[in-house]
DNA sequence: TACTATTTGTGAATCATTTCACAAACAGTC
DNA sequence: GACTGTTTGTGAAATGATTCACAAATAGTA
């Protein structure tokens, strides 16, 4: 299948989430003028972004609701659950643990690691902080899909190149650092610092 | 000015960042070349990057590691020390005031607001959380520049709508939802979930 | 000074994304 | 069933971003 734009995909993240909104609000079908309303685009936009994956709609009448949040849930593989480790049981690992969006959502933190000795043992929610250096042995046992990185800058490098070398496909990077890596992972960089220098960059003209 | 694209103003980060890196390593000139390679990105592409804003290498050299620093650093508007607001004193809001990247970096937390009396008065590192309802006669007092929104998403809208009636113009958004806002106010989105949801999309081919 | 080896800065060319514009499809109404 | 008012789906056009390719500039060397 043709390659399909990252912005194309995030955006239909956002489809996603507004279909959710209006089916909660018990709509039943939508046009792409009121998708692409509520999600900042245009409704040219909304068409071909859906396009790309098939027709969806009805001429005349729109999106059935119940139906295109199906398919887009298809799309983008949301039908299943994955299993996500957290590497780095830090200030923002204990965020992330504690969220129960991601679980609502199909994204379950089924371990966490950490190279701390003190952390190790100790209980985070659900699950108790291994070491590190049981990673291998635990992904043998138990394989995950996802993995998220928390740690030190210093040190995420490295444990991506662990996570490659067990064959994870897709990471979330929280280091503010552009990490090196194969081209068929995916590594997904949150990076706050790069969001506040725009905001800088933005702020340039008001003074 | 030119309309500099939003990718542009990303990968300057980007580089501003290696340019540090360098720095730190006591190198003192670096060519496009270099900053491609370490900045996963072309040597044109970084020539091109910076020739919006002006000609800051020697042909033949590269450029000096300092004085790019400090044009960047103009550029982007980080010569100056911003104040920071973080509205929502939850488990994202704990970690955001703990971290030192941010001040660090010129981003100061100088105050935190929630609208949970348990919450208000206990203290988050330096500072206090105060009630949301003081926002407004605090602002008076002690302007602040950019604002972290990290309430519910369900409080979101209303949050934004206060700080574009008190005059900010630039806001981080953590909660998972497009928020409206005019078109002089900069919003940044941290949107973990759309993150997660682009590596299931990337996870679809490989089973 | 002349020659070499680099590396920048930038128009032009290519490639990608967004927007336009309209025929085709459909529901509702008379 | 014909007519009306919508709204999709999609090539074509326009706009935007990246890559190419090369002249111009510079340091070093002899
Ligand atoms: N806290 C924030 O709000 C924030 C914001 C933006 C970016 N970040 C980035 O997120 C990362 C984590 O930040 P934090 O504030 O949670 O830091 P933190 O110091 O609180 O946590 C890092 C954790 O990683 C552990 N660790 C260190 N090396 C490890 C290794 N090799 N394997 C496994 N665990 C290891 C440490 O023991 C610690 O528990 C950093 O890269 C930071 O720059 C944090
Ligand atoms: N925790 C995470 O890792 C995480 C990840 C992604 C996104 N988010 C998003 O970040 C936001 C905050 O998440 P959290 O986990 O910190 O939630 P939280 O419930 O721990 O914190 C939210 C805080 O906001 C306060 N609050 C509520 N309404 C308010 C208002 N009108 N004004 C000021 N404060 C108000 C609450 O009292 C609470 O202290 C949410 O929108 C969440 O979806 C969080």
């Amino acid at each position: 299948m043709r390659k399909i734009s990252e912005s194309t995909v995030r955006r239909l993240c956002g489809y996603l989430r507004l279909l959710e909104e209006f089916q909660r609000a018990g709509k039943t079908t939508v046009s792409s003028d009121e998708l692409a309303l509520r999600g900042h685009t245009t409704p040219a936009q909304v068409r071909k972004d859906l396009s790309f994956f098939g027709s969806f709609g009805k001429r005349g009448l729109g999106y059935d609701v119940c139906d295109l949040t199906e398919r887009l849930r298809d799309i983008m593989g949301l039908d299943k659950n994955y299993r996500v480790a957290l590497i780095g049981a830090g200030k923002i690992g204990s965020a992330l643990v504690q969220y129960r969006g991601f679980s609502d959502r199909g994204f379950d933190i089924v371990s966490v690691y950490d190279n701390d000795e003190t952390k190790v043992g100790t209980s985070w929610g659900d699950v108790a902080v291994r070491h590190v250096s049981a990673l291998e042995s635990d992904l043998a046992v138990a394989p995950i899909q996802i993995a998220i990185i928390a740690t030190p800058a210093s040190e995420a490098q490295a444990t991506l190149d662990r996570l490659v070398q067990l064959g994870i496909k897709a990471v979330l990077n929280f280091a503010p650092t552009q990490l090196d890596h194969p081209a068929d992972v995916t590594v997904q960089n949150v990076n706050m610092a790069v969001e506040l220098e725009t905001l800088s960059y933005a702020l340039r003209s008001c003074g």
